[in-house]
DNA sequence: GCGGCAACGTCAATCGATTGCAGTGCTGCC
DNA sequence: GGCAGCACTGCAATCGATTGACGTTGCCGC
């Protein structure tokens, strides 16, 4: 094991192996026509001969720029807890996919406790050459202060007024007036929606899941008013407060959940307490993340084109790098009507 | 937007502003105790000011090292179609979790179609002070000889014999023996493997799956020999293949399946041919993704702790990159019976 | 035989930071 | 008063590659 982590090889070792000068030998490797192709070939031979590879950091410090893309997931919201949402990791998957595609490669950072110019430090460090970040987290001025000053940036999640940075994702107001409606219409009438609105999404979320009510309460006085409650994204929060819910004896019929996710983990909680889905209480979800076709009882939920969202996410970012000032996509979502919100009875 | 990508700030430009040398910044910055404290504070205060954040790759090539880890997924042995298995996704997540713990970046590269030399490429281009590669695919060969001359390596997957390079991975035999074993106590008589016995872990487990029954057979001439079918791990490899074996007529009453996707897929393969599982046929998968929990019938499975998994490849990684050289770790997995092997009856 | 023009290579600056070594100026001690 | 010594600070080399601006060589034609 003696030859282990010798020095690498250098572009000067195969100039001096070729009998060249170190700007022939990178001339011939990027296929300068300036080179006679003899010698190119031979300078090849050599470097392959010698496992050279050209290093990477020597070369973006030369080039300033490094053919990568940062991924960043900004976690302010979630003290702890490693957060292992399956549409966030299989997002991760497609823009791995999408970003490999195009001859880059991926920087992937988790920011845990977001200091202050968190998004700063990680632009201003130079390691990638656009950014894509995941989720708004509550970290909304930031994203704004940034993007005024640093074009390459494409942030998944909600549209809010106001916001002049570039976001992609679905029409999360629509859709969740949509998933209340269809609760709506099936008889439900005490509805809780479940999750924390002071995140972007799930802020919109609410915000269309309030909407439906108040229209529909017009016409019937037995619609309860909107009502939320907090959640922690942590593996049993939102089982805790479900179970919290029904031990204050609040009244509902259906639970709006803001994800999957909290679906799902409040699916656990009604049947721990003895209530039947769908026929005490509907529940739905949002992202339809391939669990969701699999609980006990089938979830309704809303659609994300996952594939989709990574490669608009990541064609937005290529334009933005060259330069274009690209506004924001809504993409659309469906409702996937499923068992956990049938008809009672 | 005048104003919008503004060439960043340099040390040159800071030491300007505070009138003193890019040394003195460079010190200052660093927390050297060689610049008065009076001259750091203002320096910190300027920089700070100017928003200027030390370029990573003028550092990492002077330093000649990139607080960076890679983790490469390589997929030779998939053509296409973007693998989404939830296992793999959150084993990323759950690596960028303790990478980020350790003050780290994670270099995320999906290997699509692996090139000669191609992990050679990677780590001498530099980018990275260490790797992780997710999966052996069909490149054992490639991390073999890679291992020998280059320490900070660490492999996901199942541990082959004569195999030099450190892996950490759970006991694929005997997981898959005691999957087995536990099929045959509980009656089945017929069991076929669902998997590709190329990919090591597969393998692997295959073998498990061949030894229980062997040893089984010698008491019970009943018991029908091993028989695998290969699958591909797209979407609906393991569907077609299934329908494909009752198209054939062949009888069995258990699928060991490779991996949990592959027996989600099985299960919707047998429920669409009109067998009822477990009555007609027993299923199992590994891995235990949050999804096996939740079919219908819930999957009897195969444990692996994830977050152990993901700690203890950066752990191996990070004492490998400090120049020690250690050996392959297994961790233990064990099985979890549901509905899908109830006894028939 | 020599001017001139291709064709091919090399020199050296550059990217932005780090750091060993060499000052510089001031203090204090004899 | 002179000099050793300390506390800082700056110079310049360095990391490894890229590339514009020059040499150099050879060959052709007149």
């Amino acid at each position: 094991m003696s030859e282990r982590n010798q020095p690498a090889a250098t572009m000067a070792d195969i100039a001096a192996a070729a009998g060249v000068s170190v700007s022939t030998v990178s001339r011939a490797l990027s296929g300068s026509p300036l080179v006679a192709s003899a010698k190119v070939e031979e300078i090849l031979r050599i470097a392959r001969a010698a496992g050279y590879v050209v290093n990477a950091t020597a070369r973006n410090l030369r080039l300033k720029r490094t053919q990568t893309i940062g991924v960043v997931i900004p976690l302010a919201h979630e003290t702890g807890q490693p957060l292992t949402d399956p549409f966030l990791s299989q997002m991760i998957i497609h823009l791995a996919d999408e970003i490999t595609l195009r001859g880059y490669g991926m920087f992937l950072q988790k920011v845990l406790a977001p200091g202050r110019d968190w998004l700063q430090q990680l632009i201003g460090s130079g390691r990638a050459d656009g950014f894509i970040v995941i989720g708004q987290s509550t970290e909304r001025e930031t994203l704004q202060a940034v993007s005024e000053r640093y074009l390459p940036l494409v942030v998944w999640g909600g549209q809010l007024a106001g916001d002049g940075y570039c976001t992609v994702g679905t029409d999360n107001r629509a859709a969740s007036r949509a998933v209340t409606q269809h609760l709506l219409d099936t008889g439900r009438r005490r509805l809780v929606f479940l999750g924390n609105p002071q995140l972007p999404e799930l802020g919109l979320r609410f915000a269309g899941y309030a909407e439906a009510l108040q229209a529909a309460a017009r016409q019937d006085a037995n619609i309860a008013p909107p009502r939320s409650v907090s959640v922690h994204v942590t593996a049993n929060g939102a089982y805790n407060a479900v179970r919290e819910l029904i031990a204050d004896g609040v009244e509902f019929d259906a639970l709006v959940c803001g994800s999957d996710v909290i679906a799902v983990s409040a699916l656990r909680a009604l049947t721990s307490a003895g209530l039947n889905v769908p026929r005490d209480v509907a529940v739905t979800g949002y992202d339809d993340i391939p669990l969701a076709a699999q609980t006990n009882p089938p979830l309704t939920t809303v659609h994300q084109d996952l594939p989709l969202a990574a490669g608009t996410l990541v064609e937005r970012l290529f334009r933005r790098m060259d330069g274009h000032d690209l506004p924001s996509v809504t993409l659309s979502a469906h409702l996937v009507v499923r068992e956990s919100t049938a008809v009672a009875g």
